[in-house]
DNA sequence: GTCTATAACCAGATAGAC
DNA sequence: GTCTATCTGGTTATAGAC
Protein backbone atom coordinates (compact mmCIF):
# COMPACT_ATOMS: atom_id res chain seq x y z
CA UNK A 1 0.00 0.00 0.00
CA UNK A 2 1.68 3.36 -0.89
CA UNK A 3 -0.29 5.55 1.84
CA UNK A 4 -1.66 4.64 5.21
CA UNK A 5 -4.66 3.57 6.06
CA UNK A 6 -6.23 6.57 6.75
CA UNK A 7 -5.44 8.52 4.08
CA UNK A 8 -7.03 5.56 2.09
CA UNK A 9 -9.74 5.76 3.82
CA UNK A 10 -9.99 9.40 3.24
CA UNK A 11 -9.57 9.28 -0.16
CA UNK A 12 -12.66 6.47 -0.32
CA UNK A 13 -14.80 8.60 1.16
CA UNK A 14 -14.32 11.78 -0.87
CA UNK A 15 -14.84 10.23 -4.43
CA UNK A 16 -17.66 7.65 -2.33
CA UNK A 17 -19.81 10.71 -1.06
CA UNK A 18 -19.32 12.50 -4.53
CA UNK A 19 -20.31 9.69 -6.41
CA UNK A 20 -23.52 8.27 -4.42
CA UNK A 21 -23.94 11.04 -1.78
CA UNK A 22 -23.59 10.58 2.28
CA UNK A 23 -26.45 8.15 2.80
CA UNK A 24 -25.27 6.08 0.13
CA UNK A 25 -21.83 5.11 1.50
CA UNK A 26 -21.65 2.63 3.74
CA UNK A 27 -18.31 2.05 6.24
CA UNK A 28 -18.14 -1.85 4.90
CA UNK A 29 -17.90 0.29 1.32
CA UNK A 30 -14.96 2.55 3.30
CA UNK A 31 -13.24 -0.61 4.63
CA UNK A 32 -13.65 -2.50 0.82
CA UNK A 33 -12.47 0.70 -0.63
CA UNK A 34 -9.27 1.22 1.77
CA UNK A 35 -8.31 -2.85 1.25
CA UNK A 36 -9.37 -4.05 4.65
CA UNK A 37 -12.04 -6.56 5.38
CA UNK A 38 -15.66 -5.67 4.30
CA UNK A 39 -17.62 -5.47 7.71
CA UNK A 40 -14.29 -5.95 10.08
CA UNK A 41 -15.33 -2.75 11.62
CA UNK A 42 -11.24 -1.84 11.38
CA UNK A 43 -12.53 1.47 10.06
CA UNK A 44 -12.98 2.60 13.64
CA UNK A 45 -9.48 2.43 14.57
CA UNK A 46 -9.18 5.56 12.49
CA UNK A 47 -12.23 7.42 12.54
CA UNK A 48 -15.01 7.55 15.61
CA UNK A 49 -17.79 7.33 13.25
CA UNK A 50 -19.17 7.96 9.82
CA UNK A 51 -19.54 11.53 10.69
CA UNK A 52 -16.18 11.52 11.81
CA UNK A 53 -15.03 11.07 8.66
CA UNK A 54 -17.15 13.44 6.59
CA UNK A 55 -15.84 15.68 8.77
CA UNK A 56 -12.44 14.75 8.37
CA UNK A 57 -13.33 14.67 4.15
CA UNK A 58 -14.48 18.36 4.35
CA UNK A 59 -11.66 19.95 6.21
CA UNK A 60 -8.89 18.55 3.98
CA UNK A 61 -10.89 19.23 1.22
CA UNK A 62 -11.08 22.88 2.73
CA UNK A 63 -7.35 22.88 3.11
CA UNK A 64 -6.69 21.55 -0.79
CA UNK A 65 -8.82 24.42 -2.27
CA UNK A 66 -7.04 27.15 -0.01
CA UNK A 67 -3.11 25.27 -1.46
CA UNK A 68 -4.56 25.64 -4.76
CA UNK A 69 -5.49 28.76 -4.94
CA UNK A 70 -3.92 31.38 -7.23
CA UNK A 71 -3.56 34.53 -7.37
CA UNK A 72 -6.16 37.12 -9.14
CA UNK A 73 -5.12 39.03 -12.10
CA UNK A 74 -4.19 42.27 -10.65
CA UNK A 75 -5.98 44.37 -13.20
CA UNK A 76 -6.43 44.59 -16.90
CA UNK A 77 -9.01 42.52 -19.41
CA UNK A 78 -11.89 41.07 -18.04
CA UNK A 79 -11.48 37.97 -19.68
CA UNK A 80 -8.78 37.55 -17.57
CA UNK A 81 -10.61 37.60 -14.53
CA UNK A 82 -13.78 35.25 -16.08
CA UNK A 83 -10.74 32.52 -17.06
CA UNK A 84 -9.06 32.81 -13.44
CA UNK A 85 -12.63 32.12 -12.15
CA UNK A 86 -13.61 29.23 -13.96
CA UNK A 87 -10.30 27.90 -13.07
CA UNK A 88 -10.82 28.86 -9.57
CA UNK A 89 -14.43 26.37 -9.46
CA UNK A 90 -12.69 24.08 -10.98
CA UNK A 91 -10.07 23.54 -8.54
CA UNK A 92 -12.60 23.64 -6.27
CA UNK A 93 -15.08 20.80 -7.62
CA UNK A 94 -14.95 18.33 -4.71
CA UNK A 95 -16.32 20.66 -2.72
CA UNK A 96 -18.59 21.99 -5.01
CA UNK A 97 -19.83 18.60 -5.56
CA UNK A 98 -20.03 17.51 -2.01
CA UNK A 99 -22.52 20.74 -1.15
CA UNK A 100 -24.32 19.58 -4.29
CA UNK A 101 -24.98 16.38 -3.07
CA UNK A 102 -25.53 16.70 0.47
CA UNK A 103 -25.83 20.92 1.15
CA UNK A 104 -27.32 20.74 4.67
CA UNK A 105 -26.10 17.90 6.24
CA UNK A 106 -22.33 19.32 6.04
CA UNK A 107 -19.86 20.50 8.74
CA UNK A 108 -17.97 23.49 8.44
CA UNK A 109 -20.75 24.79 5.83
CA UNK A 110 -20.51 28.55 6.22
CA UNK A 111 -16.83 27.92 5.99
CA UNK A 112 -17.28 26.11 2.47
CA UNK A 113 -19.60 28.68 1.57
CA UNK A 114 -16.66 31.32 2.26
CA UNK A 115 -14.25 29.65 0.29
CA UNK A 116 -16.46 28.81 -2.75
CA UNK A 117 -17.37 33.43 -2.76
CA UNK A 118 -13.89 33.78 -2.99
CA UNK A 119 -13.71 32.27 -6.14
CA UNK A 120 -16.45 35.34 -7.37
CA UNK A 121 -14.08 38.09 -5.91
CA UNK A 122 -13.44 40.27 -8.54
CA UNK A 123 -17.28 39.20 -10.29
CA UNK A 124 -18.78 42.19 -7.97
CA UNK A 125 -20.36 45.10 -8.82
CA UNK A 126 -18.12 47.57 -6.79
CA UNK A 127 -15.61 46.84 -9.94
CA UNK A 128 -18.03 46.69 -12.48
CA UNK A 129 -19.27 50.46 -10.98
CA UNK A 130 -15.78 51.81 -11.46
CA UNK A 131 -15.21 50.46 -14.55
CA UNK A 132 -18.24 52.19 -16.23
CA UNK A 133 -17.51 55.19 -14.44
CA UNK A 134 -13.60 55.12 -16.01
CA UNK A 135 -15.85 54.88 -19.34
CA UNK A 136 -13.87 51.40 -19.64
CA UNK A 137 -17.66 49.62 -20.25
CA UNK A 138 -20.57 51.12 -21.50
CA UNK A 139 -23.11 52.03 -18.28
CA UNK A 140 -25.96 49.42 -17.27
CA UNK A 141 -27.14 48.12 -13.81
CA UNK A 142 -23.72 47.51 -12.32
CA UNK A 143 -25.61 45.03 -9.81
CA UNK A 144 -28.00 43.14 -12.25
CA UNK A 145 -24.41 42.93 -14.84
CA UNK A 146 -22.89 41.52 -11.80
CA UNK A 147 -25.02 38.98 -11.31
CA UNK A 148 -25.61 37.94 -14.57
CA UNK A 149 -22.07 37.69 -14.80
CA UNK A 150 -21.44 35.90 -11.53
CA UNK A 151 -24.51 33.16 -12.18
CA UNK A 152 -23.23 32.64 -15.53
CA UNK A 153 -20.00 30.92 -14.04
CA UNK A 154 -21.61 28.99 -11.96
CA UNK A 155 -24.27 28.07 -14.18
CA UNK A 156 -20.95 26.81 -16.24
CA UNK A 157 -19.98 24.88 -14.07
CA UNK A 158 -22.76 23.20 -12.62
CA UNK A 159 -24.82 22.80 -16.08
CA UNK A 160 -23.02 19.54 -17.08
CA UNK A 161 -24.22 17.75 -13.88
CA UNK A 162 -27.64 19.02 -13.77
CA UNK A 163 -28.77 19.13 -17.47
CA UNK A 164 -26.69 16.02 -18.61
CA UNK A 165 -24.90 17.25 -21.29
CA UNK A 166 -21.59 19.18 -22.31
CA UNK A 167 -21.76 22.83 -22.26
CA UNK A 168 -20.42 22.75 -26.03
CA UNK A 169 -18.41 25.65 -25.69
CA UNK A 170 -14.84 25.70 -24.18
CA UNK A 171 -13.91 28.01 -21.11
CA UNK A 172 -12.08 30.12 -23.50
CA UNK A 173 -14.89 30.71 -25.47
CA UNK A 174 -17.48 31.17 -22.46
CA UNK A 175 -15.15 33.62 -21.12
CA UNK A 176 -14.56 35.48 -24.65
CA UNK A 177 -18.12 35.87 -24.88
CA UNK A 178 -18.70 36.89 -21.28
CA UNK A 179 -16.48 39.87 -21.69
CA UNK A 180 -17.04 40.91 -24.59
CA UNK A 181 -20.76 41.32 -23.48
CA UNK A 182 -20.23 43.19 -20.83
CA UNK A 183 -17.38 45.33 -22.70
CA UNK A 184 -19.43 46.24 -25.57
CA UNK B 1 -59.13 14.41 5.50
CA UNK B 2 -59.63 16.49 2.31
CA UNK B 3 -58.00 14.43 0.19
CA UNK B 4 -57.58 10.44 -0.16
CA UNK B 5 -54.70 8.72 1.39
CA UNK B 6 -52.50 8.16 -1.86
CA UNK B 7 -53.13 11.51 -2.74
CA UNK B 8 -51.67 12.55 1.09
CA UNK B 9 -48.96 10.34 0.67
CA UNK B 10 -47.78 12.01 -2.60
CA UNK B 11 -47.89 15.18 -1.06
CA UNK B 12 -46.11 13.94 1.72
CA UNK B 13 -43.41 12.23 -0.38
CA UNK B 14 -42.52 14.84 -2.49
CA UNK B 15 -41.79 17.51 0.27
CA UNK B 16 -39.77 15.11 1.86
CA UNK B 17 -37.68 13.94 -0.97
CA UNK B 18 -36.93 17.96 -2.16
CA UNK B 19 -36.37 18.70 1.39
CA UNK B 20 -33.92 15.67 2.86
CA UNK B 21 -33.24 13.55 -0.42
CA UNK B 22 -34.66 9.79 -1.09
CA UNK B 23 -32.64 8.24 1.44
CA UNK B 24 -33.18 11.00 4.13
CA UNK B 25 -36.92 9.76 4.05
CA UNK B 26 -38.52 6.60 5.31
CA UNK B 27 -41.90 4.72 4.48
CA UNK B 28 -42.46 5.40 8.35
CA UNK B 29 -42.09 8.79 7.46
CA UNK B 30 -44.44 9.08 4.88
CA UNK B 31 -47.12 7.24 6.49
CA UNK B 32 -46.87 9.72 9.47
CA UNK B 33 -46.93 12.20 7.08
CA UNK B 34 -50.26 11.05 5.29
CA UNK B 35 -51.83 10.52 8.80
CA UNK B 36 -51.08 6.97 9.17
CA UNK B 37 -50.14 4.73 11.87
CA UNK B 38 -46.31 5.23 11.53
CA UNK B 39 -44.88 1.80 10.88
CA UNK B 40 -48.03 0.50 10.26
CA UNK B 41 -47.41 -0.73 6.46
CA UNK B 42 -50.92 0.81 5.17
CA UNK B 43 -48.35 2.97 3.03
CA UNK B 44 -47.93 -1.07 1.08
CA UNK B 45 -51.84 -0.97 0.24
CA UNK B 46 -51.46 2.45 -2.27
CA UNK B 47 -47.83 1.60 -3.38
CA UNK B 48 -45.78 -1.40 -4.10
CA UNK B 49 -42.80 0.24 -2.77
CA UNK B 50 -40.55 3.00 -2.15
CA UNK B 51 -39.35 3.38 -5.63
CA UNK B 52 -42.48 2.95 -6.72
CA UNK B 53 -44.22 6.00 -4.83
CA UNK B 54 -40.35 7.91 -6.38
CA UNK B 55 -41.54 7.04 -9.57
CA UNK B 56 -45.22 8.38 -9.09
CA UNK B 57 -43.85 11.50 -7.46
CA UNK B 58 -41.97 12.59 -10.58
CA UNK B 59 -44.58 11.17 -13.12
CA UNK B 60 -46.94 13.53 -11.47
CA UNK B 61 -44.67 16.37 -11.11
CA UNK B 62 -43.86 16.30 -14.99
CA UNK B 63 -47.77 15.99 -15.78
CA UNK B 64 -48.20 19.30 -13.38
CA UNK B 65 -44.98 21.39 -15.12
CA UNK B 66 -46.24 20.08 -18.91
CA UNK B 67 -49.97 21.45 -17.63
CA UNK B 68 -48.54 24.89 -15.91
CA UNK B 69 -46.26 25.45 -19.09
CA UNK B 70 -47.01 29.08 -20.95
CA UNK B 71 -46.85 29.60 -24.01
CA UNK B 72 -43.55 31.20 -25.12
CA UNK B 73 -43.75 34.88 -26.32
CA UNK B 74 -43.52 34.58 -29.97
CA UNK B 75 -41.42 36.71 -31.77
CA UNK B 76 -40.05 40.31 -30.02
CA UNK B 77 -37.73 41.47 -27.49
CA UNK B 78 -35.48 39.47 -25.88
CA UNK B 79 -36.12 40.60 -22.52
CA UNK B 80 -39.34 39.03 -22.82
CA UNK B 81 -37.89 35.49 -23.58
CA UNK B 82 -35.54 36.12 -20.99
CA UNK B 83 -38.46 36.46 -18.35
CA UNK B 84 -40.38 33.82 -19.64
CA UNK B 85 -37.40 31.13 -19.42
CA UNK B 86 -36.99 32.44 -15.67
CA UNK B 87 -40.44 32.11 -15.27
CA UNK B 88 -40.69 28.65 -17.01
CA UNK B 89 -37.50 27.46 -14.35
CA UNK B 90 -39.81 28.34 -11.68
CA UNK B 91 -42.75 26.50 -12.46
CA UNK B 92 -40.38 23.67 -12.52
CA UNK B 93 -38.97 23.85 -9.28
CA UNK B 94 -39.85 20.86 -7.50
CA UNK B 95 -38.69 18.64 -10.60
CA UNK B 96 -35.53 20.82 -10.41
CA UNK B 97 -35.08 20.43 -7.04
CA UNK B 98 -35.37 16.77 -7.39
CA UNK B 99 -32.84 16.92 -10.10
CA UNK B 100 -30.44 17.79 -7.77
CA UNK B 101 -30.95 16.22 -4.82
CA UNK B 102 -31.05 13.12 -6.29
CA UNK B 103 -30.04 13.69 -10.18
CA UNK B 104 -28.70 9.79 -10.53
CA UNK B 105 -31.14 7.76 -9.10
CA UNK B 106 -34.26 9.18 -10.37
CA UNK B 107 -36.54 7.34 -13.17
CA UNK B 108 -37.92 8.91 -16.36
CA UNK B 109 -34.09 10.92 -15.96
CA UNK B 110 -34.15 11.60 -20.12
CA UNK B 111 -37.89 12.75 -20.11
CA UNK B 112 -37.28 15.22 -16.74
CA UNK B 113 -34.04 16.80 -18.62
CA UNK B 114 -36.18 16.98 -22.03
CA UNK B 115 -39.05 18.53 -20.24
CA UNK B 116 -36.78 21.00 -18.28
CA UNK B 117 -34.78 21.70 -21.77
CA UNK B 118 -38.38 22.99 -23.28
CA UNK B 119 -37.54 26.20 -20.52
CA UNK B 120 -34.53 26.93 -22.27
CA UNK B 121 -35.87 26.40 -25.98
CA UNK B 122 -35.40 29.77 -27.22
CA UNK B 123 -32.67 30.48 -25.63
CA UNK B 124 -30.54 28.97 -28.39
CA UNK B 125 -27.91 29.64 -31.35
CA UNK B 126 -29.88 29.79 -34.00
CA UNK B 127 -32.44 32.22 -32.40
CA UNK B 128 -28.91 34.60 -32.12
CA UNK B 129 -27.44 33.96 -35.44
CA UNK B 130 -30.31 34.94 -37.32
CA UNK B 131 -30.80 38.23 -34.98
CA UNK B 132 -27.37 38.68 -35.90
CA UNK B 133 -28.06 37.94 -39.52
CA UNK B 134 -30.48 40.57 -39.65
CA UNK B 135 -28.72 43.12 -37.78
CA UNK B 136 -30.98 43.65 -34.69
CA UNK B 137 -28.51 42.69 -32.05
CA UNK B 138 -24.07 42.96 -32.42
CA UNK B 139 -22.67 40.08 -34.08
CA UNK B 140 -20.73 37.77 -31.90
CA UNK B 141 -20.27 34.49 -30.95
CA UNK B 142 -23.50 33.18 -31.27
CA UNK B 143 -23.17 29.64 -29.68
CA UNK B 144 -20.92 31.18 -26.86
CA UNK B 145 -23.37 33.65 -26.08
CA UNK B 146 -26.41 31.21 -26.16
CA UNK B 147 -24.30 29.53 -23.71
CA UNK B 148 -24.28 31.97 -21.69
CA UNK B 149 -27.70 33.13 -21.69
CA UNK B 150 -29.03 29.89 -21.14
CA UNK B 151 -26.38 29.27 -18.00
CA UNK B 152 -27.40 32.21 -16.57
CA UNK B 153 -30.03 32.05 -16.23
CA UNK B 154 -30.16 28.23 -15.32
CA UNK B 155 -27.46 29.99 -12.54
CA UNK B 156 -29.71 32.31 -11.13
CA UNK B 157 -32.67 29.71 -10.38
CA UNK B 158 -30.02 27.27 -9.03
CA UNK B 159 -27.91 30.21 -6.73
CA UNK B 160 -30.12 30.44 -3.96
CA UNK B 161 -29.56 26.74 -3.32
CA UNK B 162 -26.13 26.31 -3.61
CA UNK B 163 -24.44 29.56 -3.01
CA UNK B 164 -26.65 30.33 0.26
CA UNK B 165 -27.74 33.87 -0.77
CA UNK B 166 -30.50 35.62 -2.03
CA UNK B 167 -29.38 36.99 -5.74
CA UNK B 168 -29.78 40.15 -5.00
CA UNK B 169 -31.85 41.85 -7.87
CA UNK B 170 -35.24 40.71 -8.91
CA UNK B 171 -36.26 38.51 -11.60
CA UNK B 172 -36.77 41.60 -13.89
CA UNK B 173 -33.44 43.93 -13.44
CA UNK B 174 -31.62 40.27 -13.93
CA UNK B 175 -33.76 39.88 -16.99
CA UNK B 176 -33.22 43.43 -18.78
CA UNK B 177 -29.29 43.31 -17.63
CA UNK B 178 -29.00 40.21 -19.63
CA UNK B 179 -31.32 41.79 -22.71
CA UNK B 180 -29.29 44.91 -22.57
CA UNK B 181 -25.65 42.66 -22.43
CA UNK B 182 -26.94 41.26 -25.84
CA UNK B 183 -28.78 43.52 -27.53
CA UNK B 184 -25.83 46.48 -27.68
C1' DG C 1 -3.77 -2.29 13.29
C1' DT C 2 -6.43 -5.89 11.42
C1' DC C 3 -9.16 -9.66 12.00
C1' DT C 4 -13.67 -12.69 13.39
C1' DA C 5 -17.78 -12.35 15.59
C1' DT C 6 -21.63 -10.15 17.13
C1' DA C 7 -24.65 -6.77 19.45
C1' DA C 8 -28.15 -3.21 18.77
C1' DC C 9 -30.84 -0.93 15.83
C1' DC C 10 -33.61 0.58 12.12
C1' DA C 11 -35.54 0.30 7.47
C1' DG C 12 -38.31 -2.02 3.91
C1' DA C 13 -41.71 -5.12 3.41
C1' DT C 14 -45.40 -8.94 4.54
C1' DA C 15 -49.32 -11.61 7.20
C1' DG C 16 -53.57 -11.71 8.92
C1' DA C 17 -57.30 -9.73 12.08
C1' DC C 18 -60.80 -6.21 11.97
C1' DG D 1 -58.16 0.44 4.08
C1' DT D 2 -56.06 0.46 8.47
C1' DC D 3 -54.35 -1.76 12.22
C1' DT D 4 -50.92 -4.89 15.29
C1' DA D 5 -47.30 -7.83 14.89
C1' DT D 6 -43.48 -9.65 12.75
C1' DC D 7 -39.82 -11.10 9.38
C1' DT D 8 -35.69 -10.13 6.96
C1' DG D 9 -31.76 -7.82 5.78
C1' DG D 10 -28.52 -4.26 6.07
C1' DT D 11 -25.81 -0.68 8.86
C1' DT D 12 -23.48 1.33 12.65
C1' DA D 13 -20.63 0.27 16.11
C1' DT D 14 -18.21 -2.67 19.80
C1' DA D 15 -15.52 -6.82 22.02
C1' DG D 16 -11.73 -9.42 22.18
C1' DA D 17 -8.20 -12.56 19.87
C1' DC D 18 -3.96 -12.21 17.16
Amino acid sequence: MARDTRDRILDTALAAFVARGIDGVTVTDLEQGAGLSPGSGSFYRHFRSKDDVLSAVVDREITRALERREQEPAGGALVEHYTWALDNLDRMRSLIALLVRDGTRLPHLDRIQSVLAEGGSRIDASDLSARMARGEIPARDADAVASVVLLAVVGHHLAERFFGGPVGVSRERFAAALASLVET
